[in-house]
DNA sequence: ACAATTTATGCGCAGTAGCGTATATATTGG
DNA sequence: CCAATATATACGCTACTGCGCATAAATTGT
């Protein structure tokens, strides 16, 4: 499964779900990438204005990267949507 | 093409790449989300502590998205950030 | 049910993004 | 060449991260 990440929301949940599938605490894997485990909290909910910096230790951590792709339902109705 | 970007300076040239793929300016991709041209800059540069919300809606603008996958083995398109 | 573990939240602090505004450097087109 | 355009950088400002430290709330195991 390669999961689909428009918001930080759905990063910070394939983040969770990968983290327990290799069944670590937020606190160990902060520990990894000295992050606090209040960190990995504050990202795995998707909060917004994580720093990208976090998110890409984070995906290290657990041997994840990112591909990027076209957005084949991309509209300019959607970006509209982001405000 | 489906770029790997495992370091802000990758998601940057990603981002840049296709910025000029689409024939505008930082200006213009940064008033449709609404950023300056300073951030889309410094965004495309790679610093590091940019903000998760400043990526997506950068992708976002250009019809991209990220999908997470496994990492892989070292390939071309990443070994030149080795150096 | 309950203790142990895990996750979410709070406070004060230092650091820095992104803001408006402006300017200094590229880069491009004629 | 040189003007026009595009990109990088600067300053003071507000907002908000991630920090240490601490605790509340939720989850898990027996």
């Amino acid at each position: 499964m390669k999961p689909i990440a428009r918001t930080e929301q759905q990063l910070g949940a394939i983040i969770r779900r990968e983290r327990r599938r290799q069944v670590l605490t937020q606190q160990e894997l902060g520990d990894r990438i000295g992050l606090r485990q209040a960190t990995i909290s504050k990202l795995e909910r998707g909060e917004p204005a994580t720093r990208l910096r976090t998110l890409l230790d984070a995906l290290t951590a657990l041997g994840l990267q990112i591909v990027i792709e076209e957005r084949e339902t991309a509209s300019s109705s959607e970006i509209g949507a982001l405000f």
